[in-house]
Formats: structure tokens, sequence, C-alpha cells
DNA sequence: GTGAAAGCGCTAACAC
DNA sequence: GTGTTAGCGCTTTCAC
């Protein structure tokens, strides 16, 4: 209903000026009167006066401190738990995480990036496997904009967390073949991105120091990112005659664990099925999924405080933080045995 | 590094004044010479000139379109795919959905609130049950910002999706009865918000039209709302020979079916349960849950154009659409056999 | 103790 | 065809 009430109307309310309001409601005001101040206090109370934030910030270059997240989807587990990483610190350094789930869609990303270039935000985490330093840079160029780059971002420049992807693909080879297994299969995706190259490189090197097969054209499953794509994999997972499979990411083995389930394939006893990421819903799947496990949450929390530290500090090398991943073992792997 | 390019930079490169490239650069010069035009352009491309958003929306109160999306928790599979629906219409409207997730924390959810008031948004999506009408009312006061309230604020008013919830209970309750169970247990959530009262409502009255017992004070558990409340909820749930449980939404139901089994409670052949929301995972969990379908990426869907509605439109009356629920039957469901 | 005035970057009447 | 001017709502010198 009401017409925004702004510094003026309280101005001529309380019959001071414009300055006396402001520097009273920023708290600069030790100069005024106990009288003006008061007064000048009620009305803003009594009309609920709360500054503009434009008109505010175009002044104020040092910005509401304000963040932007790009995701491409935070109905993803594993960006969701991240997402949540990120909101703790913001929430104890009071920053407000402006949060962009651009689905994948490279237009999109490209429009939101914008729009947070635009609205002046202070720093951004971007989390996205299409965009390229080339793209980012290109929509931040001109502005000294902090970000950080998170997710299958590898050869690329900029601070940054990363966790070791090729150390994520040993440890999955070697608890596969401690396990005694003899046939192995990776899960992969259509789209590859450099993390995955780093998760099958360590597996398979792995695999061969053991003098175990693996062959990169015939042992290498290509299927989508997520559930469904895992589930659509089950039949030609079984097919391939492996007992041992390594997954992209645990949303993908959780399909394939469906889709073999329905297929009447035991998991473990028939086949042993890895996964990778960790989300919490490993434990509530069945069998429960063995994965290896990536701190998603930590990652998300260590990206914003390089990204505070690089906004503060105007810190301007490139600060690569590493996050160790390790083998969580449950229940979706086994012993082979012979047929 | 560079300093922000603004208009007048622009303006004095080409030699012109900024109100030319204003107009150039909205699209509204097509009075001026191609000539002008042209370096206008070019200068724009070779300095990424992007106009100042602040700058821009102090003067244009109404054009930038942007709505504000505020949820509990991203990272729950139910608001991710309700946003998922918000952002879909956000992307044909040409929206810039913000997303702000309060983790409950009702300090949080009214300090984002003021942010999103300050920012002048266009309108307001709130999905929140512990956010009071007054609550609301008092940080959009004397602004015109049309809301729209989703889950769990039936005794409010405003504009609103809904769904059935009573309707929800009936069909839950009508699906066991069917079964020819006789014991029932409503696994509940500690802060009860009215959209679960309905459900329990509709649940309790079927089951006694049906001539079954069901006693509110010991028939009812209660427990958080997660898949971790479910899961230790499993005990107490075994112990009340219960051999039908309705949970509170789904999230609970999957951790009840992971405590059942590490309890060696066979489901469905020993309990049936059925769950709320059908969120996607429940095809992924073993037994697949039966469920009562809420058409969560819908309501995402017809929220969004519902506030659409609202700021294109003016549209002053409360708009209240109701979504359909409906039972899925899936595998946690099973006939009772006597023992 | 208080206020006038300048200006942040932009758009839009209204000249010329 | 193009420029002048007046703000949008706010903060901040600096003068009174």
């Amino acid at each position: 209903m009401g017409k925004k009430v702004t510094i003026r109307d309280i101005a001529s309310m309380a019959g001071v000026s414009v300055t006396t309001v402001s520097q009273v409601l920023n708290g600069k005001g030790k100069r005024f009167s106990k009288s003006t101040r008061e007064k000048i206090l009620k009305l803003r109370d009594q009309y609920q006066y709360v500054p503009d934030f434009h008109a505010r910030s175009l002044i104020m270059k040092e910005n509401i401190n304000t963040i932007g997240v790009l995701v491409p989807n935070v109905s993803e587990p594993f960006f969701g738990t991240f997402v949540e990483g990120v909101q703790q610190v913001a929430r104890e350094e009071k920053l407000i995480p402006l949060i962009f789930s651009a689905n994948r869609d490279p237009k999109l990303e490209k429009e939101y990036l914008e729009q947070m270039v635009e609205r002046s935000i202070d720093g951004l985490i971007i989390a996205s496997a299409r965009m390229t330093t080339e793209m980012i840079n290109q929509a931040l160029i001109r502005r000294d904009i902090p970000y950080i780059l998170f997710d299958r971002n590898y050869d690329q420049e900029g601070a940054r967390v990363q966790t070791d992807d090729y150390h994520g693909g040993q440890l999955a080879a070697k608890h596969l073949v401690d396990l005694g297994h003899q046939k192995f299969l990776f899960l992969g995706v259509n789209n590859i991105t450099e993390n995955f190259k780093q998760r099958l490189a360590g597996f398979k090197d792995v695999l061969e120091e053991n003098g175990r097969q693996f062959d990169e054209d015939k042992d290498v499953l290509r299927t989508d990112l997520s559930r469904l794509g895992g589930y659509h994999a089950a039949k030609a997972v079984a097919q391939s005659g492996a007992t041992a499979v390594f997954t992209a990411n645990d949303d993908v083995a959780m399909g394939l664990l469906r889709g073999l389930r329905e297929l009447n394939i035991r998991v473990p006893e028939d086949i042993s099925v890895i996964g990778y990421d960790d989300i919490a819903l490993d434990e509530y799947v069945y069998p429960r999924l063995t994965t290896i496990h990536q701190p998603i949450f930590d990652l998300g929390i260590g990206a914003t405080k390089i990204l505070l530290d690089r906004i503060n500090n105007n810190n301007d090398h490139e600060k690569v933080e590493k996050f160790p991943v390790r083998l969580v073992k449950r229940e979706s792997t086994a012993p082979y045995h012979m047929v």
C-alpha cells in the first residue's frame, strides 16, 4: 500500500534535516541532542523505515557483504550440502549469500554471473563444470571481484578448493583389489570433466600396478551424471561381466543399485559397487553404499573462507587449498567369490 | 583491477553525451546516427561495460525482475524440488530468483526477509513454518511487495498454494485399512504445524470410520522431521506393536526404513510404512516407498505463477490455489498377515 | 548541534 | 540527431 518511506519523510516529520537523520541512524550522531535522536529513532520505528539498499550501495563502495554462489543444481544432494557449508560461514560472518542455481545451462550461468556482477557483490563462488576461466573472466573483467572456483575446474587459474581426485580413484581401486576382484568397470559420465578423468586415472593406475586388466575402451561405460543415469546403465553393467564397479558419483551409484535390484542381481554378493562423494543419503540406501568420502560441507566452508580472505586482504596470490579424501567402507562392496 | 567503467567513460570516449549512450544501449536509440550507435556499441564491448545495477534500480523502481525465495533448507529434497519449479517459471519469464535458505532459524529468516525488502525485489515466495503472518507483515509493512505463502501456513492470510493435507491423511489411512491392518501408528514431528495436524486428522478420521482403534495419545510418536529422526524412532516404532506406520514425510520414512532394517524387521512383511511427499528418492530406497504424492515441482511453478500474477496485475484478492494429492503405491506397504 | 550542498551512476523529459 | 538538466535516496564533507 504505502509508498516507501524515505529519509526525507522522516526528516521533515522530525523537523530536522536529512543529514541529521542519516547520521543518527548510522550511529554517528553523538553530536546531536538526545531529544533529536530519540525523536528520529521513534519515527524510524513507527514508520518502519529501512534505508534503500540501492541508494546506499550506490554511494558506499564498500558493500553490504554479499557473496554470490553459482551452482549447477541445489537439489542435488552434493551441492545442497556444499551450499550449507557456505551458509554456515556466511552466518558467522554476517554475509548474505545469494544462491543461483543454473541447471547446467551455460546461457543461464552466464546471465546469472552478469547479474551478480551488476549487483556488485563482493565475491563469487563458482561451481560449474562448463564454465571456463575465459568465460568467467569475460564477465568479471575490469571488475576486481574475487572469486573461488570449485569442482571440476582443474586446468584453471584462480584461487580454489580442491580434493585429490586422482587419489580418490586410487583408493577405490585399492579397496576393490584388496577384496580380490578381477574384472572391473568404471561407470563414468557422458560429459567428462577433469575431476572424473583424474579419478579414472588413479583407478586405472592402481589396477595395473596390481596386475589387473583394465582397458579404457571396453571397461569404461558412460551415462548421465544422475540417479537415472545409473539406473539406465544397470543392464549394460550386468552384461559387462564385471564384479566390481566404480561409479562417477554416489548419485549414479544409487541409480545403479536400484537398476541391479530390479534385474535380480545382488549387491554386493554378485557385484560390488563403490561410489564417490559420500553424500548423506548413502546410509539410507540398500545396501548402504561404500564410497570415497569428500568433505563436501567442509569444502563449502573452505571455499567461503578463502573467498573472504581474498575480499578482505585483497590477497592476490592464487591460493589452492586441498582437502583430503578417504575410503568409507559400508555394505555395497564385498570379497570376490569364484562362481 | 580496473576501475569500473561508467556510462560517462563510454560517453567521453565516444565523444557524445551520456544520454546518447544510455539511449543507444537501452535500445531506444533509433533516432541516433548509425555511426554513433556503432561507435558506442563497440566501446561497450571493448570495455565490457555493464550498467550499474544499483544506480539503475534506484531510478527504475519497477523493472528489474527479481523475486525472492525463502526456504528452510535447499538441501532437503522437498525444497530442492520446489525451488526447481520456481526456477523453471523464472527462466521462462526472465526473472532472477534470489534463493535464501535460512535453516529454520527465525532470526536468519527475519534478516533475510529484510534484506530482500531492502533490495526492493518485486515479489516473495515464503516457505516457512515458523514465520507468522505477523512477522512477515512487519517486515513488509508499508511496502507493497506481493508475497506467496507456501507450506505449513494454514491459518494465515495471503495468497498461497496449498495441498489438501487432510485428504492426504485420509488416503494413507484408506490404503492401510484396505490392506487389512489393525494396529496403526503415526510417526509425527516434535514441532507440529498445521499441515501435519491436518494429515493426522484425516488419518484418524478414516481409521475410526472403519472401526479401527486410534488413540492420539498412544498411537502418535514424535521425532525430528528428518531422516535421522525417523532412524532414531525405529526402536519405538518396533515396540509399539503397530503393523502399519504413517510417517510425517518421506525423509522420516527413509530413516525409519533404515532403522527397521538394522533391527531386522522386514518392511513390508512385518511392518508397512507409508510416507508423504513423494520425493524423487522414494524410488531408490529399499523397499521403494509407498507414499502420498504432492506435486512439489508443480507447487513451485504454481506459487511463482500466482506471484507473477499479483505482481503484474496487482491482483489484490487472496488467491488460494489447491493442488491435488494422491496415493502412490510402491513396495513398502503390504497386506496384513496374522502371525 | 545542525544543515546545505555535492555527488554516487544512471534514465528520461525536454530542449535545441 | 544530440545534449541539458533534473532527479532517484542516500551519505558525507564542511560550513555555520
